[in-house]
DNA sequence: ACTATCACG
DNA sequence: ACGTACGTGATAGTA
């Protein structure tokens, strides 16, 4: 995969360079800006206190359209990024005993109480695009043996449900509707029998936005559309469900005057921004305050499931093994023969980790799936 | 050491 | 009256 990929990275620069007609560095965010916005005069404009021009991904898609050489950066970027953060690190990783990639997982590292990996990172492997798959599939395992992907659907959503005590969405997860086009249907005014993609796109877009402590900026710039208009489905949103308002004014009120805000299980996330002077610092730990109870609530739930399910697994007499843990999502290793079984067990294990200490509102739902590959797997 | 970029949930 | 969606880590370039 590593030579494929250099085989077309090599390709894409011979044909930048040609259309550029000269040679330069790519990889360099100056040398790049100066290319695109000043030979090539495309509109871009400095960004920044550092004066450079901005090159990331959505600046190079909308100038795209006017000529071949931003696209053809962006899949530049794209390989280059494949093959030297995972082709290549992923291979060097390999011990040398085992024959496996072992991570290092961090378990006091973050702020809301998730888990960071790293040396190397596998919470980042690619899945979104086709290229990037490529990579999840060399993730394969054992003879006789497959992968069990186990993942919370939503699980970040349903918390906001039931710790803002919206009865709207608490019934809707209940019943097991489509909650983004029950958002657009209710924010938007279109029926669900007439609910259009890009419509319930838009919803997704703000239930992201929700779990995120929205503003108007965020989502406009997510979903292209101006902040005044944002503005307006955010205010849409809040009328419809007034509770998640209630929510977010009690909790920042909360985080003034204790400084943290805490998960359904009580432990403490410290918000140390939350009384800043300054609006913009404020406004940025008050969204931290509104998203950390959700995150870290759910980092709570996969662990208490985590530091179930080894004896669970010996107590059933299967012999699956866990590997990874991905924020929301479990990876096990088991024998063939035994797969059923032990995604039976799992599923049931990980949707009833908040007993006996915490009952939620909401079903917690885990979707299961395996084959040889990680990509396959889900 | 810092910045820009981009991979994931 | 300010800059922005939340949380991470790896890589390459720049200063």
């Amino acid at each position: 995969m590593s030579q494929d990929f250099a085989r077309r990275i090599a390709g894409l620069e011979q044909t930048i360079w040609r259309d550029v007609g000269h040679e330069f560095n790519i990889g360099s965010p100056k040398q790049l800006g100066e290319v695109l916005f000043e030979k090539l005069q495309l509109p871009g404009g400095k960004k920044g206190k550092t004066g450079a021009y901005g090159t990331d991904a959505s600046i190079l898609e909308q100038v795209s359209p006017l000529h071949p050489v931003p696209a053809r950066v962006l899949e530049w970027r794209q390989l280059t990024k494949l093959k030297s953060t995972y082709a290549d690190a992923l291979d060097d990783n390999i011990d040398s005993k085992t024959g496996r990639v072992h991570t290092s997982f961090a378990l006091a590292a973050t702020a809301t109480g998730r888990f960071s990996s790293s040396e190397p990172n596998i919470q980042n492997i690619p899945i979104r695009t086709e290229e990037g798959r490529k990579i999840r599939r060399a993730f394969v395992a054992e003879p006789g043996h497959l992968l069990l992907s186990a993942d919370y659907s939503q699980i970040e959503l349903r918390l906001a449900a039931h710790v803002a005590d919206i009865p709207e969405l608490n019934a809707a997860f209940q019943q097991g509707v489509d909650i983004h086009a029950l958002t657009a249907s209710e924010v938007f005014g279109v029926p669900l029998e007439k609910m259009d993609p890009q419509t319930r796109r838009r919803a997704k877009a703000i239930n992201f936005g929700i779990i995120y402590g929205i503003s108007a900026f965020g989502l406009g710039n997510q979903i292209g559309v101006p902040q005044s208009e944002a503005a307006e489905y955010i205010r849409a949103y809040f009328e419809r469900f007034p509770a998640i308002r209630a929510y977010m004014e009690r909790i920042k009120t909360d985080a003034r005057r204790t400084g943290y805000v805490e998960t359904i299980f009580g432990r403490k996330c410290f918000i140390p921004g939350i009384r800043d002077p300054n609006p913009a610092r404020r406004a940025g730990a008050e969204r931290q305050a509104i998203n950390a109870p959700l995150q870290g609530s759910a980092a709570d739930i996969i662990k208490r499931a985590m530091g179930r399910l080894p004896a669970a697994l010996e107590r059933a007499g299967l012999k699956a093994r866990m590997l990874l843990q991905v924020h929301d999502e479990l990876l096990f290793e088991a024998p063939e023969a035994e797969v059923e079984a032990t995604a039976q067990l799992v599923k049931d294990i990980m949707e009833g980790a908040c007993a006996p200490r915490c009952e939620v509102s909401v079903p917690l739902v885990v979707e299961t799936g395996w084959a040889r590959s990680w990509d396959q797997a889900h």
